[in-house]
Order: C-alpha cells, then structure tokens, then sequence
DNA sequence: AGCCCACGGGG
DNA sequence: GTGTACGTGGGCT
C-alpha cells in the first residue's frame, strides 16, 4: 500500500462499468511538474428525506421504489431535531430521475439535498479543500510512468486526509488569441486566427502566428491548422496548472473551439487526454481542461473591483497604476493587411496582453486561492461564482459540520414571490460643497447586528418573553438570545478567524509570511462582508425577509443614534447611507 | 411605472 | 451533470 500527497487542484467524477468513480486532480508533492488522478470508487451518492408522520411507512415506500440502503438519522432543520432517513443511491444521475417520485410519495413531506453536486459532495463529507494539500492511501495503476507529462493514475483505497498546506508553487500559462474582421468583430465562419500569444510566471515569452516578424518572441507557421497544433502542443509541453486569459470563457477558447473543428484539429489539452469541453453555466459557459484550472480572470476582476468599465486596459490601470498597451479593435484588420511597422506593432500589442493577463493573475490568484479554500469548492467554479453563491456554498460546508440540514433551494415560483428588501437609511445630502469632511464607516455594522442580535432563521420566533428574544425596532420581530443562531455562529467565527489571522501577522516578523496571512484575512473579510446582504438575496437558500428587514432597522436605528451623538459632538451629518455617512466637523464647537 | 430586451468582455 | 444560474439600464408602451 502507497501513500500519495498531493496538491489537489480539481475534481470531477466519471462513469465506470456503471459506478461514479471520483477524481480527483493533483499535483504531487516534490515531484515538479508531475500530475496525478486519483481515483475513488467508495462514495456513494444519497439525499435525505423528510417523513410525513409514520417512518416506518416512508421506509416501507421506499423500498418499494427498489431502494437498497435507507438509513434513520437525526438532523437540525432551522435549529429542530428531526429524524430523516438518509437514502443511498446507487449512481449520481439516479437523484434526478428518482427525487421527484420520492416526493411524490404519500409518506414523505420533502426531499433534501438533492441538489448537491457529485463532487462537490465527495469535497464536504471527506473535509477536502481545493489548492490545499490531500494525502491517499492506494495503489499506483500506472508505475512505469516516466513519460514527462504523463500523469500518474492512482487507485484510492480507504479515506483521503485533508493536510495542512503551505503555499504551493503553481505554473500559470497566459493565452491570447488575435483574429480580425473588415468591419466589427471576427467571424469564426470566415475569420482565421492569425496569432496566438503566450506568457507564463515563469518567464515565457511567445507569440505564434501565420506571418512572420523581425521580434525574436514570434515564430511563424505556416497556416492556422500549425497554428493550432502549436497551440495545443505548447500547452501540453508546458503543463500548466492554471490556465489564464480574459474574456476566455466566451471569446478565445469558443473560437478556438470552432476554428479547429474546421480544420479538423484536435484540441486534446487536457492532463487525461479528454478534449476541451464546454459547459453551460447559465447565460454563460465556459471551457473546461480537466486536471488543470481554466481561470478567466474577466469574472473574477468583476467581482473584486468596483469599477465603470472592465476592459483589460481598464482593470490593468486600476492595479498597476500603468497604462497599459492597446490597439482598437476595428484598426487590427488594417495592421495585419498592411503589415510593416503597423503589423510590428500588433505582435507587441498581442503579446502584452498575454503579459499582463500574467501580471494581473500573480496578483489575484493569491486571494482566489484562498478564497476557495474558504468556500472549499474547485478554484474553477469559485471563480465564475457570484459573491452570494460563495457564502451558500461557504454555508452548505458548515452546515455539515453543525449537522444541519441544508435548505432546499427556493423554487422559481418561490423565488418570484420572494420580495426585495428595504434599504438602509439614507438621508438626503445637504448641497454644497464642504470642508472637513469625515466618513463614519458602517460597514461591519450588518454583521455585528447580525451576531449581537442572533439574527439568524433558527432564533426568528412568534412568541417569546421580552426578556428571553431581541426585538427589532419599527418592524417589532423577534429573536431568541439563546440558543445561537446558525448564521450568527459562522460569521462569528469568521470575524474571530480574522482577528486571529491579524494578531499572527503583527507577531510575525518574516515579510513572506506576513504578505500571505495579508491575503488569508482579505479572504475572510470579503467572505465576511459577502455575508451583509445575503439573507435579502432571494435566491439565497437561507434567505428570510424578517431577518433582513431586522437587520436594516436595526441599522436605521443605529446611524440616527450615532448621528445624534455626533452633532452633540460638533459633528453635523451632510449624507447618510446604509454603510455609513458623511459630517463635517465645527471646530469652533471646542 | 412596469415590461422586455440587450449587454457586459473579447477582435 | 444531484445542471440550465446575473444585474442593470435603456427604450418602449
């Protein structure tokens, strides 16, 4: 028997002789650049349900539905114990095909967690966390191994361990590809791909492309069915971890895609040999390499900063303070006609791109990365998940641990009755222009409310004794101060993590350290303020309309007060809003 | 005011 | 793939 340790970078499952087999993507331990899929045919895939009344009658439907394995467990639902019965299927597509005649059935009330991807299930129940490190027990599959970027198959036997990890050392390969149109953008029907830029953190330089250049970073090929075997070649010799780009989900990779389907190129880039694969993610899809992480940073930029536009030029002068090279769109046809200087200039322009996209994920991968060990889902889906959906899935994991039950996603129905709630207060500026200005921050106030009130779904109660609930100003519902709510506790822990994270950083006197606790407690505080609005997101599993109005009127109440105090302090408030607000400041009040 | 639709990024 | 998911601003009615 052999131990592996490994970086786990992705996971998925696949289907053999009609068993899901777990697999997970890593990068072994000491062994540069070595890649290994791990294999677990152990877990199986189950959903809770909720009984009517008599168990023994749900127990007896069930198995008249040919369900082997149902087990009786006791769960939290909203903060009440209840038995459920824990029923194990035998392959992950047969929760779609059954849950619904499982609800259906005369004994059951509901179905739950039925909605909880394979693998991300495999992630929760094992303690596992993506881009940390994860040791197995099993057997090699393939021990003559040798060839360079072959990678190791490995057969789990027993239960993966979760290892504390420092942080680990990752190839990040940055593309980008440049195709032009007469007139607007190109077409994949028409248009060829005419170069194809490459930069890597660890030094490459590259630009590919049909015509040739005096610039030694290009190499000319000669035609685009070459140019797009290089490009899967130069990945494949490259092996990367993370794949890179901007806007690749929907524009690079899709044309890429369509082009060598033309050609009749294959675009085998994946460490298992697969091919590139799309996948629908609502309005948007985007392009899966399994074994390595296809990061657009576009998604990411979009939720990390707070700006008007997103171009690359855009979001490369708000990090680095640097402007960035840039050609117009609609004059890229006419450098590549009229080549020269002009066409010179293009190859520059295509591989800074391809630089910056490098410079700009060196900057960002850090917080991603330990943001997704927060969340404890793939790298690739946190970074194409919306803020709210990270907190959920934050949530999910630590309602495992709490052994609660997860609550069922709102319907569409549901979610269009659901309603938006009211803002925080917001007082009307006072016009003109002011000196002395200072900002009184509110920012931490939603949470603090939050954990200071127990304002969570499971202390929310119709009657109670005044002395036993906290009462919400104006809309009057109220909360048990005992026992402490679900929501409350974790983004208690959350707040508490941070504090310790930053008391560590003062103590540490190793710079290297210091810049990596920096990030590990920006991870917390963004999760934390994620946590501010959620329970007002409709969508939100944990949604509740009287926590959040509770929230905002406690808030209301709080800055009117606080406003109070300060004009009895010489302060005269010109703006509120719901993070805080503005006054100046009368000096002559001392 | 409320509904529908297009857009973002990419070349 | 235990899928099919955004938020917003403009034009129109």
């Amino acid at each position: 028997m052999e131990r592996k340790k490994f970086l786990l970078l992705d996971i998925d499952y696949i289907t053999e002789n009609d068993r899901a087999v777990i697999r997970l993507f890593g990068k072994l331990r000491g062994e540069t650049n070595k890649s290994i899929i791990a294999k677990d045919k152990n877990f199986k895939p189950y959903i809770y349900v909720l009984p009517s009344n008599e168990i023994e009658e749900c127990i007896n439907e069930l198995r008249e539905l040919n369900i082997k394995k149902i087990e009786r467990v006791r769960k939290k639902d909203v903060g009440i114990i209840k038995e459920f019965l824990k029923v194990t299927l035998k392959h992950p597509q047969d929760v779609p095909k059954l849950r619904e005649k499982i609800w259906n059935l005369n004994s059951v009330e509901s179905v739950r967690e039925h909605d909880i991807p394979f693998y991300r299930r495999y992630l929760i129940d094992n303690g596992l966390f993506p881009m940390s490190e994860v040791e197995v027990q099993g057997q090699c599959m393939n021990p003559t191994f040798n060839f360079d970027n072959e990678p190791c198959i490995f057969q789990i036997d027993g239960e993966p361990q979760p290892l504390a990890s420092g942080l680990p050392d990752l190839k990040v390969l940055s593309f980008d590809i440049e195709a032009c149109n007469p007139k607007g953008m190109p077409q994949e029907n028409k248009d060829p791909i005419i170069m194809i830029s490459f930069s890597s953190n660890q030094g490459l330089r590259k630009v590919y492309s049909t015509k040739s250049s005096s610039f030694d970073f290009v190499e000319v090929l000669k035609d685009e069915t070459e140019l797009l075997k290089k490009f899967v070649e130069t990945i494949k010799s490259e092996n990367p971890d993370i794949i890179t780009g901007y806007n690749t989900d929907v524009f690079d990779f899709p044309y890429i895609r369509d082009r060598a389907a033309r050609l009749g190129v294959k675009l085998d880039l994946s460490v298992d040999g697969s091919e590139l694969k799309f996948m629908r993610r609502g309005f948007a899809n985007s392009a899966v390499v399994k074994g390595r992480i296809h990061v657009d940073l576009y998604p990411s930029m979009r939720r990390y900063l707070q700006l008007d536009r997103y171009t690359l030029e855009r979001v490369y002068l708000e990090i680095f303070d640097e402007e960035k090279k840039d050609i117009n769109g609609d004059e890229i046809h006419g450098c590549w006609v009229e080549e020269g200087d002009k066409l010179e200039e293009l190859f520059e322009y295509s591989l800074d791109d391809a630089v910056a996209v490098t410079k700009i994920g060196e900057e960002m991968i850090p917080l991603i990365m330990a943001l997704t060990r927060l969340v404890g889902q793939p790298l690739f889906d946190v970074t194409r998940m919306a803020t709210g959906q990270q907190v959920e899935w934050y949530l999910i994991r630590k309602a495992y641990e709490y052994g609660d039950i997860v609550p069922n996603k709102p319907s569409n129905a549901r979610i269009s009755n659901r309603k938006r709630i009211e803002g925080g207060y917001v007082k009307d500026p006072v016009k003109g222009l002011h000196e002395n200005v200072v900002y009184f921050d509110f920012r931490s106030l939603y949470p603090s409310i939050i954990i200071s009130k127990n304002v969570s779904p499971d202390t929310l109660i119709d009657e109670c004794d005044e002395e036993d609930c906290y009462i919400a100003p104006e809309v009057g519902f109220k909360f048990l101060k005992n026992p402490i709510g679900f929501v409350p506790s974790v983004i208690g822990n959350v707040l508490k993590e941070r504090v310790k994270i930053k008391s560590r950083m003062k103590e540490s006197t190793d710079p290297r350290e210091q810049h990596v606790l920096d990030v590990q407690q920006e991870a917390l505080k963004r999760l934390a303020n994620s946590m501010y609005g959620v329970y007002g997101f409709i969508r939100f599993r944990w949604y509740c309309l009287e926590c959040a109005d509770s929230i905002t009127a406690w808030g209301r109440d709080f800055i009117k007060k606080t406003m109070e105090k300060s004009e009895k302090n010489g302060f005269k408030p010109i703006y509120a809003d719901t993070d805080g607000f503005y006054a100046t400041y009368d000096s002559s009040h001392e």
